[in-house]
DNA sequence: GTCTATATTTGGATAGAC
DNA sequence: GTCTATCCAAATATAGAC
């Protein structure tokens, strides 16, 4: 007679092993950017041939799609340490200030999951979804602030992308684009809240 | 006795060939991205084997190197029509307008001059010079406006590239960030004529 | 699960005939 | 200047032995 155990090492150890394969992409990702990882360099990583990690991952493109994954689950833990205040205006300026340091932590991470530079590559909608989510806690709380104005939504995006983009193609590692975020968001704020008063 | 004619029937052939390449370069760019540029569709676009490209190119990288130029000299040429006139926060509103519409007409060109995502390519320090220029003549005219800040005219490009890329990431072909424009320009010339007066 | 062996494709690039 | 013929390298992916 067999016995079920409630672990299954076997499939722990593979799980572990998939992770493994992932954090040595993020690492070769940071290091040669995004589109040129290869199987290759991650099976020698990792200490296999390229061929085996067909026995983690169907394909390159699956790789892509976990770490797409990963991204957007990292992102959404950061942000649920958020809290929600009374003062709609300070969430926004640190959840602002939280989205910018979390993007330019990790070009690469920023590249995955803002960027479309991968040719091919499309994230799964469920992924997608999450990325979603983040535009939504902004709106809402724009309409706490009584801006009901899908440009100033616009607006706040094409800010923070701003400063994360300049800083990382212009000042990879610095600080030059983003120790102005407070000044940027002072803008910001004095220009809504003109609108708001009119 | 042979005698050297004036024109040289030759080179003017080479010089075109050349010229066309480049054109067609810049399409299959547009229609595939520009990493994914290949020797081989380019030759078949033109009409020639991959390899007869070398009559004309040293290699990808010099193509490269030639789009680069040509979009520079786009680029200047485009800003030799913005006239200075004495009103210095005028010609900055133009001289960004320009600028935005410059790198959202054609988003694999934007990428080409101011991203850094082709594996390997560093333009020419020659070519790169024509794109210091440009920030010089903002640099100049923020000086005329009596703002000496450096932080402003790094906010004025952040401004300005995240509405770029807002719009080229999120909403190719259309006007939703674009259409933004004056608005932000107000915004930040509400901040920094704020600034001045303190 | 990992390996060897191999298929296939796709790049960039060179040599030499015409 | 263009072609054919080739080379070389790198990449993804599959088959089958162990």
């Amino acid at each position: 007679m067999s016995v079920t155990p409630t672990r299954d090492r076997r499939s722990e150890r593979h799980e572990a092993t998939r992770a493994e394969i992932l954090e040595a992409a993020w690492e070769l990702a940071r290091e040669q950017g995004l589109a040129g990882l290869s199987l290759r360099d991650l099976g020698r990583k990792v200490g296999m041939r390229a061929q085996s990690l067909y026995s983690y991952f169907d394909s390159k493109h699956a790789i892509y799609d976990a770490l797409f994954r990963q991204g957007n689950e990292q992102m959404l833990e950061r942000r649920s340490h958020l809290d929600r205040t009374a003062d709609p205006e300070a969430d926004l300026r640190r959840g602002g200030r939280q989205f910018v340091e979390f993007c330019v932590e990790d070009p690469a991470r920023y590249q995955l999951l803002f960027q479309r530079t991968i040719p091919g590559f499309e994230p799964s909608a469920e992924s997608y979804a999450l990325a979603v989510t983040v535009l939504e806690g902004a709106q809402e709380r724009f309409r706490a602030l009584g801006v009901d104005d899908s440009a100033a939504l616009d607006l706040w995006t094409a800010l923070l992308t701003g400063l994360i983009d300049q800083q990382i193609s212009n000042d990879p590692g610095g600080d030059r684009w983003v120790r102005l975020y407070d000044e940027a968001v002072d803008m910001f704020f004095d220009h809504v809240n003109k609108e708001k008063t009119r």
